[in-house]
DNA sequence: TCTTCTATCACATTTGAACTGC
DNA sequence: AGCAGTTCAAATGTGATAGAAG
């Protein structure tokens, strides 16, 4: 099986043990903005419930590529956009894309060996949400965690040297609010959040397992689920970037004014009847009609006479009925966003969308790293990180875009406009030079010519200018960074119930303010009304302050000295009853919610394995996620960075000993403070290399083996891997499971690509989940 | 009972892969 | 084989409406 630690702020539950993380005695405490970590429930999980301890990998020629294996989220800045306003997922009963999608560029791998990449989502935090005074606010407890379903990439499994050649797209993955749903689709909770994650395996792992997992987290991926966008800003930056919604622009034909006219043109059309039923002198309806007619003319522009169904020629209804308009405050106010976002329209945008895209790379250009810098204040030289709350940038969205005009990214290369993929320009925004800009001296890397997992082969990341590799994170992101930051909670002030109103200035200068005069004050200080925890979704961005040196030691550095980590594992035992003194008592109260079983089984069903009975079942332990996950909350986020831990890095730190109990109340997070000292990884028992992690048994099918191949060198160690990118982050346990259903024949590939129904699917290799259970 | 919130559905439009014909 | 045009399922957000909750 395939056994992952989790990112424990990402969490619920067991998952999330390692919430408590964040808190040094030494440095100021911060409290989360949500804090998860204070899922006492999670900590009082009996130590046997934490997954096995890994088993160490003591081949270092194995070890050395596995712990070089980056990921880069190509469309960063896109999420970062949507991230910076809160991003919202539409969740339907038949399922939903998710847009942005997750675009990943993967180096490090082997090129000769077999990965298997999984999607799964997990819960950002155990708390529902809801959308109020323009923020988002939580309001209780979350729902029951659902069974986890986990989203292999059709490709898989598929060489090192398939998956760096290309862009690897999960665009395919599909959510879903069903709990019964039997397509496959991710089931998620409405009004959640979720923080998306992406596992690389080693298919030989499968056979064999024992290392070469390795998890990514995005903090700026998380989203908010709804059934209906609840935030405007949302809904225009998904119009104005998904081709799908083109027909929602303003030059659409679906757009506002179009369907007014049409409506218009419909309520004309009754009117019309209504004018003819009136002129019959019979029709008793008189009085009705007549009121109808009245509410239609209401809404028409003046039009001639229409007694008796008289039909003036001349005037279309276009004309007539369509009159020019100044733009709206809604359109006025995406007029001002799709001037920020750096999207590759396609080339049929025209007149003025192609005016608007024009002009938003024009602006980008010139603007766009300024502006993105300058929504930072040059704080947090304090390691601290993880913000802040609303960041300035959180909602600055419209600044993130950073494009670079010389460098247009191909349109081939996305599957949707990827406004960002290429933002090149923020690594080079050093003349601002705020600390988070520093930090994120990396540019965005360009798309890649092709798109995401086209079959022809692209060029692999290395070929990718360097400059465009993330800078792979020193340490993994506090629990608090993907969780906290991109939901801080506003203080009273910060939480203008304006703000879908607020202009875009406001929405940058606003947020940060608290930022950058109080540090998480906004955000922390954790007013006892529940309006404090409204936030603006996440400031993923805001939440790199600081600066990430290129010195940055990689994560997947098992050996050397753990990073510091704020937090320790003790939590695991922590009484449910633990209350965080400094946290305010609404928040101590929801923080343990329902802490089910119910939680989380990561159980991925791989069709074709054997082994049922052991794949079958997954009992509580198999996917605890001990707070050991947490790598290192106290880490600055960095935008778009991937925190991310080998399994073999999971290993290294899992035996140290964990910190005493006490320490979590008097290390909780000072509201007041935004400072995460942090604390030595080798503190945190998941982290200990002395303890061994014991990976559950990975079942596997018969099926699998012909695409393994044995004979390969597990330990051929990969091609110069690029400059890096993500390093990976312990996840939590993750379990392949055969599905009973499914045949022992077929090869994943084939799994993935069969067509429903006897069809193609239409929109390429479509994963026919119905094929394989996915739990 | 009323209000508010959330979920669901139909709708019009767009996209893009597959299909067809040259 | 290659190209262009057509077909059609899937995807998009919108708006109306139903249902649940308070």
């Amino acid at each position: 099986m395939l056994s992952m630690e989790m990112y424990p702020s990402l969490t619920l539950g067991p998952q999330r043990i390692g919430d408590c993380f964040y808190r040094d005695r030494q440095a100021p405490a911060h409290m989360p903005l949500f804090p998860p970590a204070c899922d006492v429930a999670a900590k009082a999980l009996p130590q046997r419930l934490l997954p096995p301890p890994p088993v160490p990998n003591h081949d270092p020629s194995t070890k050395t590529p596995k712990d070089e294996v980056k990921m880069e989220l190509e469309n960063a800045s896109l999420w970062k956009q949507f991230s910076s306003v809160g991003t919202e997922m539409i969740i339907t009963k038949k399922g939903r894309r998710m847009f942005p999608g997750l675009r990943l560029k993967l180096s490090g791998l082997n090129p000769s060996l077999r990965y298997i990449l999984l999607l799964d989502i997990i819960p950002a935090d155990n708390s529902r949400y809801r959308f109020q005074g323009g923020g988002w606010q939580a309001v209780g407890g979350a729902e029951a965690r659902l069974p986890d379903r986990v989203f292999i990439h059709p490709d898989s499994p598929a060489t090192g040297a398939h998956w760096q050649s290309r862009t690897i797209s999960f665009h395919y993955a599909k959510l879903t609010n069903n709990t019964l749903d039997s397509q496959g689709h991710i089931i998620l909770h409405s009004l959640h959040r979720y923080q998306p994650r992406v596992h690389v395996i080693e298919a030989r792992d499968v056979l064999r397992w024992g290392g070469g997992q390795h998890s990514f987290v995005f903090p700026e991926t998380q989203f908010l689920t709804v059934t209906a966008y609840q935030n405007n800003k949302i809904t225009e930056l998904k119009i104005s970037a998904n081709p799908f919604a083109k027909g929602f622009r303003e030059d659409g034909m679906n757009s506002k004014k179009q369907r007014d006219a049409r409506q218009k043109r419909k309520i004309s059309v009754l009117t019309e009847t209504l004018d003819i039923v009136n002129c019959d002198p019979c029709d008793s309806t008189m009085t009705t009609s007549t009121d109808l007619q009245a509410l239609a003319l209401a809404s028409l522009p003046p039009l001639p006479d229409p007694s008796c169904g008289f039909r003036p020629e001349g005037a279309s209804y276009q004309d007539t009925l369509v009159p020019e308009q100044p733009l709206d405050l809604g359109q006025a106010f995406m007029a001002s966003q799709m001037s920020d976002i750096d999207i590759s329209m396609d080339d049929g945008m025209q007149g003025t969308p192609s005016e608007v895209a024009n002009h938003m790379i024009e602006r980008s250009d010139t603007m766009g790293e300024p502006v993105y810098t300058s929504t930072f204040p040059a704080i947090q030289n304090n390691s601290s990180s993880f913000p802040p709350a609303p960041l300035p940038q959180s909602s600055s969205f419209s600044s993130l875009s950073a494009p670079d005009s010389s460098d247009p990214s191909n349109p081939q290369s996305m599957d949707y406009p990827s406004i960002l993929s290429s933002s090149p320009t923020l690594s080079s925004s050093t003349t601002t030079t705020t600390p988070s800009l520093q930090q994120t001296s990396f540019t965005f890397p360009t798309p890649p010519p092709s798109n995401s997992s086209s079959p022809q082969p692209l060029l692999s990341s290395s070929s990718t200018p360097s400059a465009n590799h993330y800078h792979t994170i020193p340490e993994p992101i506090g629990p608090h960074t993907p969780t906290d930051a991109s939901f801080p909670a506003p203080s009273p002030t910060c939480q203008s119930g304006l703000q879908d109103q607020m202009s875009v200035h406001s929405l940058l200068t606003q947020p940060g303010q608290p930022l950058l005069g109080e540090s998480m004050t906004c955000g922390n200080n954790a007013p006892s009304d529940q309006s404090s925890e409204a936030f603006i979704y996440p400031n993923i961005l805001s939440a790199n302050p600081d600066p990430v040196p290129v010195t940055a030691q990689p994560l997947h550095n098992y050996n050397s000295p753990a990073p510091s980590l704020p937090c320790s594992l003790h939590a695991h035992v922590a009484p449910p009853s633990f209350a965080f003194s400094s946290v305010p008592s609404h928040m101590q109260n929801r923080s343990f919610p329902k802490m089910s079983s119910s939680y989380a089984h990561h159980a991925l069903h791989l069709p074709n394995l054997s082994h049922q009975g052991q794949a079958s079942t997954f009992p509580p332990s198999s996917f605890t996620h001990p707070s050991s996950s947490f790598p290192h909350p106290h880490h600055p986020f960095q935008p778009s960075s991937c925190l991310a831990v080998s399994s073999s890095f999971q290993q290294s730190v899992s035996s140290v000993p964990s910190m005493p109990p006490t320490a979590h109340p008097q290390n909780l997070p000072n509201p007041s403070t935004s400072s995460y000292p942090s604390v030595e990884i080798g503190a945190i028992p998941q982290f200990n290399p002395a303890a061994p992690y014991r990976p559950e048994m990975v079942l596997h099918h018969p099926s699998l083996l012909p695409q393994l191949d044995p004979s390969l060198p597990s330990n051929l160690p990969s091609s110069t891997p690029p400059p890096a990118l993500y390093p990976a982050f312990p996840s939590y346990p993750l379990r392949l499971c055969q599905d009973p259903h499914s045949s022992l024949s077929i090869p994943f590939r084939h799994l993935y690509r069969q067509h429903q129904h006897g069809h193609a699917h239409p929109q390429g290799p479509y994963l026919d989940m119905s094929t394989r259970a996915v739990f």
